[in-house]
DNA sequence: CTTCGTTGTCTAGCGGTGCTAGGGTCGAGT
DNA sequence: ACTCGACCCTAGCACCGCTAGACAACGAAG
């Protein structure tokens, strides 16, 4: 018996491993640079074993997606908890979520961009993941206006930093300018 | 004279077979279906050629969202033309942008998601894209209201607007209230 | 008309990718 | 002490983007 837990309990380390392994380089060189057999280098193990723990590349994508989303779930709600009144929550809220997808990338993407291989807006979606939506939804509900479920609201104030997100870290809008941006929708969107 | 001219012209044409074909494969099989293997077979010439035309596979995108940005830019025009009003506008537009993403998601994707190597929000941006962003501008800088700039408002719905497109696609947004979603933005962001 | 040189295209190959088949080693249980 | 199964590694597949170098076709010059 103590053999078999000692085994399963190295097995559950070394997956750790590699899914800090793997987030670690992607942060680091982006995800283009997470291969294979690179991975398996950095664990010191030869590329088959990263198959006996995950189904392939996308599976371990998908892992530190989950981790990642309940990382940004904690910091989200960290931050609205200090903040006094539903706008300034809001507004608590938009930087928050900014400032996650700036100091960790590629984790962002492979919560929000890149294919995990999991479920989204199902019931069948993974806890972290309506975690981290529930966690927008708790200060986003409150300021939906009449006649707006709080869900759709909270879809739509997500999509719209998502864009700003995604837009300006691919260089498509100058950075300079995101307060402003987060401004005019933590203005506008919100109905208090 | 006339022998150069008339290889310039096969030259051009080739060039544009390329872009059609690559756009083409995309639509059909998705960019990561795009290689240079296949395109080269489809065009019916060897691989080495693509790279008499293009730089590499980049630029091919390029290519691609260019000639995308330019359509898209004609289709925002055309449905902003027959509204009436200024809320209206920017209703009309926002149906065109999330339709045309919907009918052309590989060239969506060039032109706002994937690397093409093309400069955007820059002085050098291509004329396709700030034409692009100017169509825009039209009918988003008149409701922009009191205060804000006309550039920036663009920027904010536009990027609501992309939040809401490939959060949808990537199957993290039920498509099915994609209309409510709009119209929220519509309600909400400008100041009519 | 022949020769030369340029232009254009192709074949073949490099180093990389994700993923897997199959063999060998090592240690736990009898 | 021996058997047997779990485990991991080497080697290799088919594919990727990209390029070097051979070769053919053709206009220009003698």
């Amino acid at each position: 018996m103590s053999v078999q837990e000692r085994k399963q309990r190295e097995r559950a380390e070394r997956e750790r491993l590699i899914v800090a392994t793997a987030r670690e380089l992607a942060e680091q060189q982006g995800w283009d640079a997470v291969t294979t057999r690179r991975l398996a280098e950095r664990i010191e193990y030869s590329q088959p074993v990263l198959y006996s723990h995950f189904r392939g590349k996308r599976e371990i994508i998908g892992a530190v997606a989950l981790q990642g989303a309940t990382e940004m779930a904690v910091a989200m709600r960290a931050a609205t908890a200090a903040a006094d009144g539903p706008r300034a929550r809001v507004h608590a809220l938009a930087r928050a979520y900014l400032a996650f997808a700036e100091r960790n990338p590629a984790v962002y993407d492979a919560i929000f961009q890149l294919d995990g291989g999991l479920a989204y807006a199902r019931e069948d979606t993974p806890e972290p993941l309506k975690d981290a939506f529930a966690a927008l939804l708790e200060s986003l509900g409150e300021v939906a206006g009449d006649g707006v479920e709080p869900g759709l609201f909270t879809e739509v104030f997500w999509a719209s930093l998502h864009g700003v997100t995604t837009l300006t870290r691919s260089g498509r809008l100058p950075p300079e300018e995101t307060e402003r941006r987060v401004r005019l929708l933590v203005d506008r969107l919100p109905v208090v």
